[in-house]
DNA sequence: CTGAAAGCGCTAACAT
DNA sequence: ATGTTAGCGCTTTCAG
């Protein structure tokens, strides 16, 4: 296994290469002096053709030609090099994701479910940012695109025209997740945001809060999931005529310490609130750390539902009720519907729902 | 900004080129269908090399010539193909970062801030997940290096004698961080896990405590500052002679859960427990869980320290005791360090020790 | 089953 | 300031 990588190659012929057609007396150009395809062959004494089967396709190339590559490929210590290889094949075994920001919790699992996923088909991933405004959306995108990337794998749903129409030009795979749109610019996984708003009104209702409140990030997900929350409360006649829902919002990437200030906050502005719906999971967290301080009790007194179902949403105090959704199932299918389209395998079904849950636990 | 960028191109000129030399009634091969260099070059009337150079110094080209390419680009919407411009130039400005798993929260930070500032420069990150122990590391390694990138971040200290040698062998500036040693692959970017674990165990015994306990993933690191805290431990004699440091283990992306179920157990065998040492804040997060539903006042009864300092740390319920590693600050300067080498500018110094802090909260 | 040639789209090195 | 040529390292295409 662990050759001696760096030795000096001592290829096993001369370099009885014909020399170079002498075109004029010119240029050079040395290579990077790195161990190439054809420094494999020459050892095992094949083209370099050879060589690149047994590397890409091994089974149409006999077993004993399979062996021998394989050993000058150890004994040079050959890298292959995907750059050239993607350029003279036009796939380039990359796949870009774009999310809003590394740092959240929320697309982790996506993104970690995609990473390994590809990884086992040979894939690698490549990420870029995009920040949570659409502005730069079409720059991070060509920055990706240029890449050449065999698919692309979105957090979101694409907005700007000048980003779809990258896109479209393209002729990438494009996969938006996280959402639902009639008008998908290629590919599509994700839930309705808007149905998993009204399911936690529906659930306060059922289980008779009378004062809901509503604690969210600003972004434009979590606003949807607000509006319908908020629409269907009224439906259920628990928001009156002219009122509106009580309503804290904190900026985006939603860390604990704004659940806790964001409660503090609505209990001053709405002390009677009895319930809250907080757009995730962190957040709820901090609500319900803030009602311990407070020696509030959840649920009887505060009854607390998060989004998400974050890998701590089952161990605390009391366990958090919480929207989820299956984000490692997003990325699983996302490798594995772009590596599909790659080799040209199924389309398979363009769209998928892949809905929510609501998972009931203590806090609510 | 919007331009149709699939509109069939109509270049100015018609094809007037020399027609290939005819070598032999032979061989095709049709293009990838899409916008290349040269498509931009006719277009704007001038060579290749004027587009290229518009596109990679644009300070060397006069500006009229510069808007001139600019708007054929725009015209013909050319997105840079980068994987034949690599295999060209030799630099992929590619870099890849190793992680131990993509969804654990502590190397987020690092990661972020080193997309963040590699994207400035117009690098783009590469993820590559090593998992826990160093199994595979060797052949993830080399995938991500068959991708050639600029330059390569690990978030650990490369162990096996095999991935030394790849990485040796590849001549890829490699910067590894988080940690310390003596005799780094190439650069380094981190602190001592054993200085940080003597701190806590300095500052239990400033404190007064008299019956420390550690609670610990069964990562290599996690576990080096385990140990250095008990020798230090030992040293002011807070252990006795025999006696081992009472210790909870558990797997490794150490969740809330199992900070939760950690206290537990290590009060039912050390009940005398009056201070605990975990090895990741969110560990912590669940003893302070922990301890708030069985009634244990922190820190009167039970002082809770973790480590990392993680978003939430400063608003938990009391804040929490921890040691602070400036992660984003590692990112940064890991994509400064390996865009200097690439760059050829200054190497710069080759190796830094970027501490850690004991951040005084409420917990301890 | 194996090999030779051509060329993927770009940039480095020279030439003007 | 701009153009010409060769070639980065690989895979495709076609021939044997």
């Amino acid at each position: 296994m662990s050759q001696p990588f760096d030795a000096p190659l001592s290829l096993g012929i001369m370099s009885s290469e014909i020399q170079p057609p002498a075109t004029l007396g010119r240029r050079p150009r040395r290579g990077s002096g790195r161990v190439t395809l054809m420094d494999v062959a020459k050892v095992a004494r094949v083209s370099a053709q050879t060589v690149s089967r047994v590397i890409n396709s091994p089974d149409t190339v006999p077993a004993a030609t399979v062996e021998l590559v394989r050993s000058a490929i150890a004994q040079v210590g050959y890298v292959p090099n995907l750059l050239a290889g993607g350029l003279a094949s036009g796939r380039s075994r990359l796949v870009a994701a774009l999310v809003p920001a590394i740092g959240g919790p929320v697309f982790l699992q996506t993104i970690e479910a995609l990473s390994q996923t590809l990884g086992r088909h040979g894939y690698q991933l490549m990420l870029g940012e995009s920040g949570f405004d659409d502005a730069d959306e079409a720059e991070v995108l060509q920055n990706l695109l240029s890449r050449r990337p065999d698919g692309i794998v979105l957090t979101r749903i694409v907005q700007s025209a000048a980003a779809r129409a990258h896109l479209a030009a393209s002729r990438v795979p494009v996969i938006e997740t996280w959402d639902q749109t009639d008008d998908p610019v290629d590919m599509l996984i994700g839930f309705s945001h808007a149905d998993a708003g009204s399911a936690v009104a529906d659930y306060f209702c059922q289980r008779g809060f009378s004062h809901p409140a509503l604690l969210t990030g600003d972004d434009p997900r979590a606003i949807r999931r607000g509006a319908a929350f908020e629409t269907r409360l009224r439906e259920h006649g628990l928001l009156a005529a002219g009122q509106g829902l009580p309503t804290v919002q904190v900026p985006a990437p939603a860390p604990l310490g704004s659940g806790r200030r964001g409660l503090a906050d609505l209990l001053k502005a709405y002390p009677a609130t009895d319930a809250v719906f907080c757009s995730t999971d962190m957040l709820a967290l901090g609500v319900l750390i803030e009602a311990g301080e407070r020696g509030l009790a959840v649920p009887r007194q505060l009854a607390v539902v998060g989004f998400g179902d974050l890998a701590f949403a089952a161990d605390t105090a009391p366990g958090l009720t919480t929207v989820r959704i299956d984000g490692a199932g997003i990325g699983r299918l996302a490798a594995e519907w772009v590596i599909a389209r790659v080799e040209r395998r199924q389309i398979g079904p363009q769209s998928r729902d892949i809905g929510f849950e609501l998972v009931r636990r203590g806090s609510a």
